[in-house]
DNA sequence: CGTTGGCTTGATAATCGTCAATTTTAGTGG
DNA sequence: CCACTAAAATTGACGATTATCAAGCCAACG
C-alpha cells in the first residue's frame, strides 16, 4: 500500500550508542541555546540548579537515521534542538503510518517519560541536533517537581488533542483537505502568522505527506501539482511558498485550518 | 459524508444542571461501588480521607443524551460508572466523527482535568448513570496529590497510544481490518480474555461504527454482512457474538489486534 | 397496525490506488 | 564545478475500494 522509501537500514541510535557522532565539542550548553526559555525547556532551567543530574549532552543525527527503532529498550530522553523528526509505525506488510512530525524543541518521544519501550520508530527527516538526557535522572525529576509535571501534563494533553485532530482529518476529509490542511499547519508550526503569504523549510517528501496521510506518494503529487498550477503554492528545494493563503484554506474546507 | 443519525437535539447536560434528573435516592457512594479499586478511582479512593470535597454525586442519563456538547464550560469532572458514551466532533458540513468510546471507570472526558472547554462532544451511547464530581475539587486534588497525577499522566499516555492506534487504522488499513480489529477491541474492553468464543453487550449502531471508522454505515453493514455469512460473527438485538476468532483475527490483518 | 429507526441490498459513481514509464531534482565523487 | 547516479516527482492508463442514491424490509413501540 505504501512502501517505504528505501531509507537507510542502518541504525546507529544515539538513545543505543549516544557517543557514537555526537559533536561534542561544539557544545555550549542550555545557557546559549535560543530555546532556554520556550516550552519544556524552561521548566529545565528553572529545575538546573537543584538537580544538576538532569543537564544534557549534544549529539548530531544524520538525515534518515533512525534515533529509535520499535521495541528497543530506550536509554535515553531527547529534546530536538534543531533539524526534523518524525515518529511512525509500520506493520508487517510494510505499509507505513507517520504518527507525528518533531521540531527544534520537540520532545523525541515523549512518550519514554512514562515508558520504556515503544511500538513506534523515530527517524531524522534531516540532520537533527539533539539534546540528550540521561533517562532515569529526567524521568526522576518530572515525576518528584510538580511544576514539571504539570507542564509534561499540558504536553501530553496537547499532543492527545493533535492526534485527535488527526484522525479526523484521515476519517472523515477528503485527500485535497488534508493536504491543504497539513501545509497549512506545517506552516504556522514554522512561525506562519496567517497573514499574507510565507515561505519556509520544507523538507519533507511527498512520501512522507502521503504516510502521514493516509494516502499514496502517486496521489499527493497529483494533488500538490493542482494546487501549484492553480497558483496557491509554489514547492522546490526544499522550500515551500504560499501564495494564495485564502484559496489554500478554501481547499483546507473552509472554516478553522 | 456521514450524516449523523437523528440523535436527541436536546440536551440537558449534567454539565449545566447537574441536578436535572440526577436519581440521587439511589445514591450509595463509592464504598458499595465495584470500580471502586480499580483504576483512577482507586486513587480517589486512597485520598479520599484527606480531600473530603471531592466526594462526587450520582446522576443518570438517558441513551442519546448530550452530556457534553463542544465549546461549552465543562462544569463538573465526570466518570462513567455504568453504560456506554462516545465523543465525537462533527465538521460544519455535518460529517461526523467519533473519537473513542467510553465504559464503566473512564472519565467521560479526561480533557477537563486540564482544560475548560473541549472541540469535542459527548453523547450517552446507552442509558449511563456517571459520577460527577465538582471541577475545581477534583482539579485541585489531581494537580496537588503527587500519586494522582501519575495515575492521570499514565492514563493519558494511554489514551494518546490508543488514539495513536485509530490513526494507523484509518491511515492504513482497509474497511475489513478496521471493522473486525474495532469488534475485537471491543471484545476486549467487554472482559474477553481472548481464548475461545465471547458473547458480549455491544449497544453501537452501525452509524457509530461507521462514524469510528470513517466509513459509511452502509458499507459497514456490506462487511459485517460478509462477516456474519463467513461464519465469524453473530449480531442482534444488541449483542455481539464471536463465533471464530480465528477467522476474525486473520480479517483484522493477522497479527496484533 | 402504522410509524420510526435501523439495517439490507442493488445499481451506479467518485475517489483514490496500482502499475509503469519518464522526467526532474538532488546528492556524490572526481 | 561538472558529470554521474540515485532518489523523488510527474503523468497516463487502468482498476479496486468505498461512497452515493434509492428502494424496501424488519422489529420495536406507541
Amino acid at each position: 500500500m505504501s512502501p517505504s522509501s528505501p531509507e537507510s537500514r542502518r541504525t546507529v541510535s544515539p538513545a543505543e550508542s549516544p557517543r557514537s557522532r555526537g559533536n561534542d565539542s561544539e557544545w555550549s550548553g542550555c545557557n546559549s541555546c535560543h530555546l532556554r526559555d520556550q516550552g519544556f525547556c524552561s521548566i529545565l532551567q528553572q529545575g538546573r540548579k537543584s538537580n544538576p543530574e538532569v543537564e544534557p549532552r549534544e549529539t548530531s543525527i544524520r538525515a534518515r537515521q533512525h534515533i529509535y527503532r520499535a521495541k528497543d529498550q530506550a536509554r535515553h530522553l531527547a529534546i530536538i534542538r534543531e533539524g526534523m523528526t518524525f515518529r511512525y509505525v509500520t506493520a508487517t506488510d510494510g505499509r507505513r503510518q507517520i504518527l507525528s512530525v518533531g521540531m527544534p524543541g520537540d520532545f523525541v518521544a515523549t512518550s519514554f517519560v512514562v515508558r520504556d519501550t515503544a511500538h513506534f520508530s523515530v527517524q531524522a527527516l534531516t540532520p537533527v541536533r539533539l539534546c540528550l538526557f540521561d533517562k532515569k535522572a529526567l524521568q526522576q525529576f518530572i515525576r518528584s517537581d510538580l511544576a514539571a509535571l504539570h507542564c509534561f501534563l499540558d504536553l501530553i494533553v496537547s499532543e492527545k488533542e493533535s492526534r485527535e485532530a488527526q484522525i479526523v482529518d484521515l476519517g472523515r476529509r477528503t485527500s485535497e483537505e488534508r493536504i491543504a490542511r497539513f501545509l497549512l499547519h506545517m506552516a504556522t508550526r514554522s512561525g506562519w502568522s496567517g497573514e499574507g503569504g510565507f515561505s519556509f523549510h520544507f523538507p519533507i517528501r511527498q512520501q512522507h505527506i502521503a504516510d502521514m496521510l493516509g494516502l499514496t506518494q502517486v496521489h499527493v503529487s497529483r494533488v500538490i501539482s493542482k494546487f501549484r498550477r492553480s497558483g496557491f503554492i509554489q514547492l522546490g528545494s526544499g522550500l515551500l511558498k504560499i501564495t494564495d493563503p485564502y484559496a489554500l484554506r478554501q481547499a483546507a474546507g473552509g472554516r478553522n485550518v
